[in-house]
DNA sequence: TATTGTTATACTCTATAACTATA
DNA sequence: TATAGTTATAGAGTATAACAATA
């Protein structure tokens, strides 16, 4: 255990850059200099830990944020087509066909070819899918609550927008 | 084409939330009041935002977020053992094997069984790594700075400390 | 008994390429 | 020719379970 304890905070000597080490192991150290003040790392960190309380919370993991937010997008828009879903989420078309796949064999979406289009296929919710989505909404307004708590609401706009500058810039 | 052009902004009939109107097909619409103002939905989409430029930026590709972290790690600590990487970034011990195996193939790092502790496997960069390691940093550097720039340096600490606040809470 | 590393396995998410049918 | 959907395939990332060596 000699090693483990070494990597103990309590255990430094004197004159270690404490406040700015995450870990001092065979007296090596790694600054606050470095990774957490990478903008990236700290989206990456922070979106590891809402992906993760999302799975404990929501739906008992059976789905996740991308489950999720494709089975929301069908529900405001019936009828949507998958390279629509696609555009709107950034991902490739190949890829939505086996989350819409998943979807229907769960029940809670319904294929049907365009009669305007035939190369397209509308995506309903079915009757059992709007009522999931619903239970899910509210599952995950409940997940998203528990941080929003940790902002003013002047804090949380800000935020927002600042994640918003990101993506959209 | 006409579902398509059913999809733009353009061709919505008047009294349509506009402003709010992410999607609207066959008459659906999706507000802001839904996805985009979910603190998760922001996450996701500034992270995978951040993913994308990362990997068209950074060493062509050849190393993501996850093994430049993991590079950064044992730079910063001579000697780690993979039970710490593995309590370091969150990550169960099984899969921090591949990713050093990763590292190793590429000769970036090495591999010591501790004498202390026979259990232990004591990971060094080699001077390849370290000169790896260097020119990651510096093209991991340039790309967070083109994200770091939209940002007042107020802004910047701000948003930091909003990020921290989900991760550390 | 507990810990460290490992292997086997599986699942999510995503991408690319090639194909079908439709436009 | 271009678009929508599909299939096949691959790779990154992660998790769990079971195991060996070591403490």
């Amino acid at each position: 255990m000699k090693r483990a304890e070494s990597l103990d905070s309590t255990k430094r000597e004197a004159g270690a850059i404490e406040m700015d080490t995450i870990v001092g192991a065979a007296g090596g150290q790694i600054g606050l200099d470095v990774l957490p003040e990478l903008l990236g790392y700290n989206v990456r960190r922070a979106q590891i830990e809402l992906w993760r309380d999302f799975g404990a919370t929501v739906s008992e993991g059976e789905v996740r944020p991308g489950l999720f937010s494709l089975l929301l997008l069908v529900g405001a828009n019936p009828g949507i087509a998958q390279i629509d879903l696609a555009n709107q989420l950034s991902v490739d078309k190949a890829s939505i066909v086996a989350l819409v796949d998943r979807l229907e064999e769960a029940g809670w979406v319904q294929r049907k070819r365009s009669t305007e289009d035939r190369r397209r296929q509308e995506i309903f919710t079915t009757p059992a899918g709007a009522k999931k989505l619903a239970q899910l909404k509210r599952e995950v307004q409940e997940h998203d609550a528990k941080y929003c708590k940790l902002f003013t609401d002047d804090e949380l706009h800000q935020f927002l927008e600042f994640l918003q500058r990101i993506y959209r810039h």
